[in-house]
DNA sequence: TCCGCTAACTTTGTCGGACAAACGTCGAGA
DNA sequence: TCTCGACGTTTGTCCGACAAAGTTAGCGGA
């Protein structure tokens, strides 16, 4: 047998569920089925797909963590774009698995906060400003909390990205993001004056935001990360030590 | 009945194969199951789990999907660290799905491409220069093949990240790298001298990177995205048109 | 003794059928 | 007209089964 030459290459067969997942797929990101459309129930797909309900049911679990699609509170199903946001917090477990240094994330997030900074100064609408504005106005009332201050600065900062209107850089921050803020709680709680520039820093960078004033802006959020950076040293930690797990629980939700 | 005061709040039962899928990622994240480490065959779980085999494999297709398991060659799942890469695909088509406009893409690119090939000049290793050189090295050779060309420059530019030593740069360049970079193919087919000026600056790049001249590192993949712009422009599409979802094919392979 | 081959055994992918709980619907009664 | 309950539908789960592919053990030959 063995001596015969070999004519085929091994062809790969996808599994049933898989092909089922790849089909749904291929309707929804072609723009066939629109976010929103129900997708049938599982007997209707047992039925068009001519497999098993268990087959299509592991179909459709692939698809539900893509977020391609979702079931609403009647439990039916239908399509959604992915919001990247229900992305961003799996990539965050990647990193912190991958064992990421406190380093890697403090140069990235520099480099996106100032470019999201610099853009929602040219771009931010009335609707992000006042966003922006409540979110400030609740940090001067938690200032002497800081899991409260954390939370605040983290929105704060998904909230400068959103200004921005660059989607795009708004994904490319999230992860970084989830796992950078959250460390400014500790920060805050062994640095007296850290909630107090943490403020003062984002009621100034609104206040360029709000008046188109980018130099500004990229001044405030620099010293911010820079501050971020001090703080962390003197909490004790080295920059080249990776990320822990703890910080999961509040990136993953 | 209705004129009782509630005592309980609804409590939410999560499904049976979430619960399954929750407690294998505890395990693998909080590093009791490290990468590489068998999980046990899908009757093992049943009986670990006492739930029907349904159940356990909807389990791990969740967990498949989140790339926290997989399974090798012969079919057996075991745990791993999911690499981003994985992942990025998937940002990349959400942002398809939400028809992020190639300015969107642009700007965000600038900023991680720079950031990239900066800390590039800085900290590659030989072995970095070395995939750089041959990738450069393999472009010289095709340079009348558009998709080859685009292909390669694509590679380069991750190379560039990887060199950054950076991952969480790495992984935030990623799922817009996917998406910009394939556009440069189109460039090449209509703008005559595209491929000579891509792989030019890519020289450039490489020699600066060698040389640790994060200056003209700078200057040079500036000069690239400038280009990138210009081509893309003198094709007759503009700036603000969403994302075709032709490019997703080759961002999801 | 060591190696290769075959015959079990194991595991995965898929199937058919089944049932309780939750949900939606629709008609009867107030 | 509005409310309520019976009914059918759908989901989540279970059981049992089988073919195909992979794994292991045992056997025979060199």
């Amino acid at each position: 047998m063995s001596d015969t030459q070999d004519r085929f290459e091994r062809l790969h067969v996808s599994p049933a569920y898989q092909m089922v997942a790849e089909a749904i797929e291929r309707e929804i990101v072609s723009g066939r089925i629109l976010p929103g459309e129900p997708i049938g129930t599982e007997s209707e797909l047992v039925r068009q797909f001519g497999v098993n309900r268990s087959t299509v049911r592991e179909g459709i679990r692939v698809l539900e963590q893509n977020g391609l699609i979702s079931r609403n509170s009647s439990r039916r199903l239908f399509a959604c774009a992915p919001h990247h946001n229900r992305l961003a917090s799996r990539m965050s477990r990647a990193l912190v698995l991958q064992e990421v240094t406190f380093r890697e994330l403090y140069e990235t997030a520099m480099v996106l906060e100032l470019a999201a900074v610099e853009q929602a100064a040219e771009r931010a609408t009335k609707k992000n400003i006042a966003e922006l504005s409540e979110n400030v106005a609740k940090s001067e009332r938690v200032m002497d909390d800081p899991a409260r201050i954390a939370e605040l600065n983290s929105e704060f900062h998904a909230l400068v990205a959103k200004a921005s209107q660059n989607r795009v850089l708004q994904l490319a921050r999230e992860p970084a993001g989830l796992l950078f803020f959250p460390t400014t709680e500790v920060i805050c709680q062994k640095v007296a004056e850290g909630a107090v520039r943490i403020v003062e820093a984002n009621r100034m960078m609104l206040k360029a935001i709000r008046e188109g004033d980018k130099k500004a802006a990229l001044l405030w959020m620099r010293r911010q990360v820079d501050d971020w950076r001090k703080g962390f040293e003197r909490t004790g930690k080295r920059l080249d030590q990776a990320v822990d797990k703890s910080y999961l629980r509040a990136a993953t939700r």
